[in-house]
DNA sequence: GCCTATTAAATTGTGCGCAATATAAATTGC
DNA sequence: GCAATTTATATTGCGCACAATTTAATAGGC
């Protein structure tokens, strides 16, 4: 449905920001990180390091590798990031007996009690929204995110 | 709907990883960034980077704060990027004699030239998919990305 | 058993993101 | 006009992300 002759219809140019998908999640991302971090920082939390006690309030004692799995990182990020939570006394990390190359990540004490002051962050963050619609939207992007890896392996 | 008594249903857990609609965002903006990687760096560009010329072919000569809105970044996460992009050839990057506070980004000869390359980006990266689907999830993501700036102000 | 291949983390180097602060130019009030 | 405020960019410091490489331990083939 072009307007006239060879004058491409602006709308249609597939260089144009708005028209690119991968920007809205990245937009999202970036302003969601932003949302979240002063709410965190009364944990002593950052984003990401609320995202890695997420994982080990599900199940602790879990190795570096799985930790990783779950969240899409690898080691490369993992490793600093986990050594700076080990500093502020919410996990520590020990090599295990079994298998020398694996590392286990243990909540401390304090850790584990992080817990109660994180339940009400979901709720801070989601209040006053539509909590049907934000988990359809949720399914919708679990789909979007097992598709990506799934394309390119992942176990 | 418990399952019973006072034993919580693991699915209601609010701190349950995947009942994070945050988590999605931040899992698919990171995987998608991965996607694209291989593919822009065969035009030199990081994935920002490619945001930026996204920008720029749209409206040349456009002020670091100018580009900054329209990619929800501030200027201590552009200065550098486009310092980098113009050590690159991509840009230039000059004080508007109008207003000295200013500063005018740019495109260079090859910078503009890029864009043709660039043109086959966005069918690479969506190659294979529903692009009926795909613009109705942007269309959807553009509004959590409005209501996201909106909240907290955005001219 | 021994050698190779595989697996798990750590390390290195680069490039973002962002809060906080600094610097400097334009605007406003009076 | 000139001081006070506002606006635009740069700088500093820290914490991710990630590719590529390294180190070390286990598993497998023979």
């Amino acid at each position: 449905m072009r307007t006239s002759l060879n004058a491409p219809d602006p709308r249609e140019d597939p260089l144009r920001l708005d028209h690119q998908l991968c920007f809205q999640f990245y937009a999202a991302s970036n302003l969601i990180g932003r949302l979240y971090a002063p709410v965190l920082a009364r944990l002593n939390l950052t984003y990401p390091q609320y995202l890695v006690m997420l994982v080990l309030w599900e199940e602790d004692a879990q190795s570096v590798g799985a930790i990783g799995k779950r969240l899409h990182l690898d080691t490369g990020t993992l490793t600093p990031l986990l050594k700076r939570m080990e500093a502020l006394g919410h996990l520590s990390r020990q090599r295990d007996r079994e298998d020398e190359r694996r590392v286990r990540v243990s909540l401390t004490a304090s850790g584990k009690a992080l817990r109660e002051e994180a339940l009400h962050v979901p709720e801070i963050m989601t209040r006053g929204q539509d909590l049907e619609e934000l988990d359809a939207l949720r399914r919708t992007l679990a789909g979007v995110v097992e598709a990506l890896c799934g394309g390119k392996a992942q176990a």
